[in-house]
RNA sequence: GCCGCGGUGGUGGAACGGUAGACACGGCGGACUCAAAAUCCGCUGCCCGCAAGGGCGUGGGGGUUCGAAUCCCCCCCGCGGUACCA
């Protein structure tokens, strides 16, 4: 027959078989409990869910054939497993590309989220879809909603007015963790100030267990340590400053308060309520009103320039220092924040950079009261910061020669006793805005009464559907609100005309709590079943990219904490272990975009190649938390290997008198190459194995594959039954990586279904040999190698060494001054 | 500026303190072919040497050790986070 030559390995047929299979069997289905009497130990595998905008791209591939190879490996390994996927369908690059080409943002998503279900299918993802979610549909957000009143009802959802951050060109406010560098997370735009009435999330009151819980999970380091910056945590304490005249407090939070007799002035920021009226009067009155609405016209980006000439204004008032009893001027300065602290602070520019550059500027007193432990000065020409025991206290009273540790404690103690100050630890983190002025997004469900206020919308009135409009345009307000109709409702309280919240929500609202929907996802009588989610709560490994270390990952476990609070869940932490993958870039080693015009689309290449090959090279590209370059022809490697699988299954399969053992079943007592072979295929199971279990290391998994494959071609007169065990341990550990390639050859091969076979054990006899290569190394250096019996005592080997011929070279001539013996390793002779 | 991570062949990378460079890409050579592609096989860190062999090698400098890519100190470079947070 003529086709023993055409035979070759053929992607497209393959894997359109088994993606039929898997989808009529729904064979990733699991139930949302375990079967009476199993013991199986779960595991919860989730992807972070994509926002669904065109076609799927090839970070999307390489984040989903992670968790793929993961999920298999769970199964195979004896775990239930759940695998579900979902979609972030709200958001502004739908409602934007609404307002350019008036397709309805839902219309646009749902042709999108079909695209990416056809990708996901064609790549063979081993996805239970009867869980899948998304957050634009009613279904979804009417508990995103129900979720908000909860936090409503305990004060953890409020309204207040603040002075906001707004983007000019998405026309909406924006939480703090959106704006980058001053510029809008997303469109790059500069961000104004707002004073506006926005609703907020009280993620503050969370801000000391987000900190201590990041020490019980097992996430990458950096992005602990990203968290744990942004919380912010700062211990020190809050001390009164009394302004006499107008016979007024104004506490001040600070870090050092061991060098509260060196603040010399004290600052407010632009913003501080009281600064108009502590200038009120004073000659000072026009100066201070003329830099008060010069900052805060200011942008953004100019004032927070840490770089610029400090600036600021005397208020004509003091305040007293508490300790000195001096009194010290008052000045408003923009270096001074209003959202930190208390918008106050004491100065002390002998030990604070930021307070001596705008004493140099403003001619104030500069007085030490830390000085070095040798009793040397401090220089006179820049601060001098330290707070630990390498200094000691001067000028500050009863306090002198105590180290700065030691003056914090008892000078906090004696603010405490005199009434005027007491510890305080303050963060840097703030509440959560969550407000938006935009249309396509899960609508707040609240209405405003005239005689009731702020009512909240009944549960069972759930959801407060997105009504149909007809502008998208924003102007400054939600589009909703052009909503007439759905505006206008009745009081759920009083009866009355009122009207709803145009806002809509944040939509890391959506994605901060899909992964519990996906516990319990049809459920309509509860967001979830709080004995469902006990069953798969945390999630035991997240995937998804760095670039969610702090929005996304941090709201996610605040709403998790505060759903434990409510007693709605089990768990402290959403995800126990966390999994940042690397970017693939493009072939130029730059970042993938359309201008460069250096994006790789994954669609040509999984129809030209297979989804296999593709998933193969990607998992084969390097350490997957790190970014890697698109390399055209390792991705023809990764092709090769499989091709050299298929042709070596398909030889054995077509060959005749096929035996009837079992292929997957390792022959006894093998010998020669066949011994080779076993003792290869062993350590591969071995290998892959380890990496799949501890580090993902994907790549070096698929390295020891590839090491069994090219021995097979090494050997290929081998016995048939050691050459069918490795075949077939090759198909089988290289499933998680190619499903459809190691489901098809282990059918051939086996008559069985990969995926309902145990993962293979190595057998401890054949990970080592009755002899080993002993090196020979004299002073360090490699000069011989040697076999010698596994078993042999450290006297053999030395004995082996000394007479290996490339050593005795190298011995002529010296002493032998010691051997270093490492058993089943080396030998080193130290030599003179 | 501060905090963190990382520098290994032409490239991606591998290496419990114990043979540096597994595996792959690329390159070179060979087999097959009329030829090419595909496939298969071999070689491939650098330097000296016809060879046998030797020397040098993990950003640079020092240290610990019988032995360092790996541990410690100093420096250089790159990447990431953050940036008036009192």
């Amino acid at each position: 027959m003529s086709e023993t030559s055409e035979r070759r390995y053929q992607a497209g047929e393959i894997e359109s078989r088994w993606q039929e299979l898997w989808e009529r069997e729904q064979t990733w289905h699991v139930e949302n409990h375990a079967p009476a009497g199993a013991r199986q130990p779960k595991s919860y595998v989730v992807e972070m869910l994509p926002y669904p905008s065109g076609e799927p791209h090839i970070g999307h591939l390489k984040n989903y054939a992670i968790g793929d190879a993961i999920a298999h490996f769970q199964r195979r390994t004896g775990h239930r497993v759940l695998h579900p996927m979902g979609f972030d369908s709200f958001g502004l690059p739908a409602e934007n590309n609404a307002i350019k080409t008036g397709v309805h943002p839902r219309v646009a998503t749902e042709a999108s989220i079909a695209s990416f279900q056809r990708a996901f299918r064609s790549w063979g993802i081993s996805i239970d879809w009867s869980r899948e979610i998304a957050s634009h549909t009613p279904e979804y957000y009417r508990w995103t909603q129900w979720i908000f009143l909860q936090l409503h009802r305990r004060g953890l959802a409020y309204r207040k007015e603040a002075a906001v951050k707004w983007c000019p060109n998405d026309q909406t406010v924006l939480a703090n963790e959106q704006v980058v560098d001053g510029r809008c997370e997303r469109c790059g735009y500069e961000v104004e100030l707002r004073q506006l009435e926005q609703w907020f999330l009280r993620i503050t009151d969370y801000a000391e267990r987000l900190l201590d819980d990041l020490d019980t999970i097992e996430w990458p380091e950096h992005v602990k340590l990203m968290q744990r910056n942004w919380i912010g945590r700062s211990v020190g304490a809050e001390v009164n400053f009394r302004c006499q005249e107008l016979g007024i407090d104004y506490p001040v939070f600070t870090t050092r308060p061991d060098t509260l007799f060196g603040a010399t002035f004290f600052v407010m920021a632009p913003e501080h309520p009281d600064v108009l009226r502590l200038a009120a009067g004073t000659e000072r009155e026009a100066e201070v009103h003329a830099y008060v609405n010069h900052a805060l016209t200011e942008s953004l980006e100019d004032r927070g320039d840490a770089e610029k000439t400090k600036t600021g204004v005397f208020l004509g008032r003091t305040v007293t220092n508490p300790v000195t009893g001096e009194e010290i001027p008052m000045y408003v300065a923009d270096y001074v924040l209003m959202e930190y602290g208390t918008g106050a602070i004491m100065a002390v520019p002998a030990h604070d950079e930021r307070d001596f550059a705008f004493a140099r500027q403003f001619g104030l007193p500069v007085r030490h009261v830390v000085a070095p432990l040798d009793g040397s000065t401090p220089p006179a020409d820049a601060a001098y910061v330290t707070k630990g025991d390498d200094a000691v206290l001067i000028n500050s009273g009863e306090f002198d020669g105590l180290t700065p540790k030691q003056g914090f404690e008892r000078i906090v103690a004696w603010l405490d006793r005199q009434g005027i100050g007491h510890a305080s630890v303050n963060f840097r983190l703030r509440d959560w805005l969550i407000s938006r002025q935009r249309y396509w997004g899960c609508p707040i469900p609240i209405v405003y009464c005239e005689r009731c206020g702020v009512v909240e919308v009944p549960e069972d009135e759930l959801p407060v559907r997105l009504p149909e409009i007809e502008d998208y345009q924003p102007q400054g307000r939600s589009p909703l609100a052009a909503a007439e109709d759905w505006v206008q409702v009745r009081c759920p309280e009083c009866g009355a005309d009122a009207r709803r919240e145009t806002d809509t929500m944040d939509t890391f609202v959506d994605s901060s709590w899909y992964f519990l929907r996906y516990c319990d996802p049809q459920n309509t009588h509860a967001a979830w079943d709080p004995k469902v989610l006990s069953q798969w709560m945390g999630v035991d490994i997240y995937i998804g990219g760095v670039e969610h270390a702090i929005l996304h990952l941090l709201y996610a476990r605040f709403f998790v904490k505060v759903f434990a609070d409510l007693g709605l869940l089990e768990v402290q932490e959403p995800f126990r272990r966390l999994f940042t993958q690397g970017m693939i870039l493009g072939p130029d080693g730059q970042k993938m975009s359309k201008s460069r015009g250096n994006v790789i689309p994954p669609s040509p290449l999984v129809e030209r190649f297979g989804a296999d090959t593709v998933r193969t090279y990607i998992l084969n590209m390097g350490p997957p938390e790190q970014d890697a370059a698109w390399n055209e022809g390792a991705l023809g490697g990764a092709h090769r290997l499989l091709s050299r699988i298929w042709t070596l299954a398909d030889e054995l399969c077509s060959a005749e008198a096929i035996a009837p053992t079992d292929a997957a079943a390792q022959p006894s007592e093998p010998q020669g190459e066949a011994l080779t072979l076993v003792r290869k295929a062993n350590w591969a199971i071995d290998r892959v194995t380890t990496e799949l279990s501890g580090r993902f290391g994907f790549h070096n998994a698929i390295a020891a594959i590839t090491e069994l494959v090219n021995d097979l071609y090494r050997y290929p007169q081998a016995e048939r039954g050691a050459r069918t065990f490795a075949v077939t341990t090759a198909a089988s550990l290289l499933f998680p990586f190619a499903p459809h390639l190691g489901a098809e050859l282990f059918q051939r091969l086996t008559g069985r279904r990969v995926w309902e076979e145990p993962w293979p054990a190595a057998d401890p006899e054949m990970l080592s040999a009755e002899t080993f290569e002993l090196v020979c190394q004299v002073n360090g250096k490699v000069r011989d190698r040697v076999q010698a019996p596994s078993d042999a005592e450290r006297e053999l080997l030395e004995q082996l060494a000394l007479d290996a011929p490339g050593v005795r070279q190298h011995l002529d001539g010296h002493e032998l001054v010691k051997v270093v013996v490492v058993p089943g390793k080396l030998v080193n002779i130290v030599v003179r």
